[in-house]
DNA sequence: TACATTTTTTATTATATATAAAATTTGTCT
DNA sequence: AGACAAATTTTATATATAATAAAAAATGTA
């Protein structure tokens, strides 16, 4: 009876090899779907870019439905780091820099997360309200992080219900990020865009004081 | 030689029956669309669904893009009608009613109008803010018609600039729309969030008297 | 009922995703 | 260096969809 060995004598080094083809790949694969779209991605132009067959592709990604999860994940992942940052009262500070943290973050790996936002678009999951743990329900409590502070020093009035400024808050960020991430507007604008929203939302509970100051950045982006 | 008859006998019959048949059938793909997504849908499914062959449905329609440019023709003709409504100074009524009467229209005929925005989100037609007759500078407008006489009135003060205000108000549709063309909410639930986003954009620029007002129509939403 | 034409269908092509099985490559050990 | 076992890639193939050409059937009128 021959000796059975469960594993490859240089399977370690083989993994690690084959985590490197992968993320290569995988690279090539993020560039194509912020290029074209996740749809009109194909698997076999994946493969011609990388230099290998389609079913090396789906040997190393699965089904092209998977690469999406993949990227969600990932994405997943990469927003919880945000989720965790520090309020500031100032409305004008905390908008200021909430969206500035946010386009560097996207600047330094653009085309990862443009695809990753389209492959969020086809699984839903940044629309799901209902479940506790909901990305929906997560951007709402950031939110709300926000808004508490600049409520007790001040800031903020409190005439607005504090739920419906959160909301507003959050969808904020979806328009500018959707126009972003489908090639319409770019980063530049985006900061923009999102910022001059966020002001606005908060002008509509600011103290007169704060309103002003609001009403001046305003004019100045 | 034989006679040359450019026409068939009947074809005037003939003619009308077609557009009956081809409506019969766009129908059904209207609701194939709206319910699993302009790609999701196929054509062998519509034909399927419509008792013919896949052939029949290309030579009523073209390629399936053309199915699309088709649906976003219709919609343009569509919004050509809403988009000469006549301006209401009041923001609380003027938002309201303008809510009120796109949510009737939809529900109207809400599979033509997910489709058709859905068809529309692949062509990118919305997105354009170049062109001069864009769809995105006549929706400006229009919220600029809802404005002007609101500053006039009194209803808002000038303080914040007129084009960052209509922006805002244009926006607020963007995104309630998506969520309910993509089917994460209901229209009472678009009709809601729409309105909200509306007042919230007014209220940053609202007369104290008419800031007080929305504040409480807020509250009643 | 004959017919000219339109309309639909059968047959076929092209392209994309996906998988199974064969062929090749890889890393290690002797 | 060369043998080897397992991992990896590729060739070949299946399935699904969109799209078109040519053949067959249906239609409306005289």
């Amino acid at each position: 009876m021959k000796p059975v060995r469960v594993k490859a004598h240089g399977n370690v080094t083989r993994q690690a090899n084959k985590k490197l083809r992968r993320e290569r790949i995988f690279n090539i694969a993020k560039k194509l779907i912020a290029l074209k779209g996740f749809d009109e991605f194909t698997i076999s132009e994946l493969a011609e870019e990388a230099g290998v067959s389609t079913p090396t592709i789906h040997n190393l990604f699965g089904k092209k439905e998977d690469i999406a999860d993949e990227l969600v994940a990932e994405l997943i992942l990469s927003l919880q780091k945000v989720m965790s940052f520090k309020p500031i009262s100032d409305p004008i500070e905390s908008a200021s820099y909430y969206v500035t943290s946010i386009i560097s973050m996207y600047k330094d790996k653009e085309n990862f997360y443009r695809s990753a936002y389209m492959a969020a678009d086809k699984t839903g999951v940044f629309e799901d309200r209902e479940s506790v743990d909901s990305f929906y329900k997560q951007s709402i409590k950031i939110a709300e992080h926000c808004v508490i502070p600049a409520l007790e020093q001040g800031f903020l009035l409190g005439n607005i219900d504090k739920k419906i400024l959160t909301r507003q808050l959050y969808q904020c960020h979806r328009i500018g990020r959707q126009d972003w991430v489908y090639g319409y507007i770019n980063l530049d604008q985006y900061h923009d865009q999102v910022l001059e929203a966020m002001l606005m939302a908060y002008a509509t509970d600011a103290s007169p004081e704060c309103h002003q100051r609001i009403s001046d950045k305003l004019k100045s982006i």
